[in-house]
DNA sequence: TTGCGTGCAAAGGTTTTGCATGGCA
DNA sequence: TGCCATGCAAAACCTTTGCACGCAA
C-alpha cells in the first residue's frame, strides 16, 4: 500500500493524530491545533490527505454532530482492530472498543443471511454510553 | 400534540410518506416527486415541517450517505416500529435495509452486555454486497 | 382578524474542485 | 526531470434564516 509522497504537511498532520489516539478532530480543529504550533498547513490539503488516510484504513471518519462537519480519529495499524465492533457515543465522542464472542458472531450472520460481508476497519455503531445515558442525554 | 394548520402542502408532503413508509426520503426527493404531481413545494417548507415531524415522532431522520444530506422516513404513531439496519455496500454504493429479528437483538445484546445504547439512525454497517464480493472487488 | 405557514432569495457552513505553483523522488 | 502535493479561490452542496405575503382557524 503506497503512502505517496512524503511531505512536511502530511507528516504535521499525521503527527498531530499519533499524539492525541483517543481524541476526534475535526478539519477545523487540526489547522487551527497545526497553526497554533507554527506550522501552516491549506484545508484543501488537511481533508485530501485525511481522505487518504480513511482509504488507507489508518484514520476513521465520523459523523457525530448532527449540522457540523465530519471528525476523524488515529485508528492505527489496523490488524488489532479487524475483528471487533467500534462504539461512538454521539454524545461525548468516547470511542468503544468491543472484543465479543457473540458481536462476531453477527459478521457472520450478515454475510450468511444478508450477503453481506462487513467491513469493522469502516464501520462504526453510534449511539449512547451508559455514562451518557443515565445523564440523561438524548 | 399539536399539529399546527391544516396546509396543503403539509398534508402532501405527510401523504407521500405514508405512501412509501418502506422507503427514505431525501428533501430534494420530496421536493421532486411531489413536482412530479403537479404539487409544487418550497424547499423551505419541506425543511421546516419534516423538522416538526421528527419532534413529533413521525418522522425518522437518518444520516446515512456520507456526503449527502439527510434522509427522511415515516416512522408510524407507535413505538413498537421495529428498528432496522443499514447495510452500505463500499463499492457500488447501494444501500440495503434489513429487518432481521436475530439483528434486534443484537441492539438488545450491546445495551446489556456494553450498556451502550445503539441509535440506529445514525449507525450503518459499512461493506462489501453480495455482488460486489463476487466481482472480486475490494 | 390574528397569527402561523409559505416561498423566495440570501446567508451560513462544510467539502470539493480547478489551476498554477512548489517540492519529493 | 516527472509527477504528485499544495494552496488559494471559486464552486458545489445542504440547510437555515429574514421577510413579505398568503391562508387557516
Amino acid at each position: 500500500m503506497e503512502s505517496g509522497y512524503k511531505t512536511r504537511q502530511r507528516e504535521q498532520i499525521l503527527q498531530l493524530l499519533l499524539a492525541h489516539q483517543e481524541e476526534h478532530f475535526s478539519v477545523d480543529r487540526i489547522v487551527d491545533c497545526l497553526r497554533a504550533q507554527q506550522q501552516q498547513v491549506g484545508r484543501s490539503t488537511v481533508y485530501r490527505y485525511l481522505e487518504k488516510l480513511v482509504q488507507a484504513g489508518k484514520v476513521r471518519k465520523y459523523y457525530i454532530e448532527e449540522g457540523a462537519g465530519a471528525c476523524y480519529q488515529y485508528a492505527g495499524e489496523q490488524s488489532s482492530c479487524h475483528e471487533h465492533f467500534h462504539l461512538k457515543c454521539t454524545s461525548c465522542g468516547r470511542l468503544i472498543h468491543v472484543e465479543c464472542n457473540y458481536l462476531e458472531q453477527v459478521s457472520e450472520h450478515v454475510l450468511a443471511h444478508h450477503s453481506f460481508t462487513i467491513d469493522h476497519t469502516k464501520t462504526v455503531l453510534y449511539g449512547l454510553c451508559a455514562d451518557c445515558a443515565a445523564r440523561g442525554r438524548a
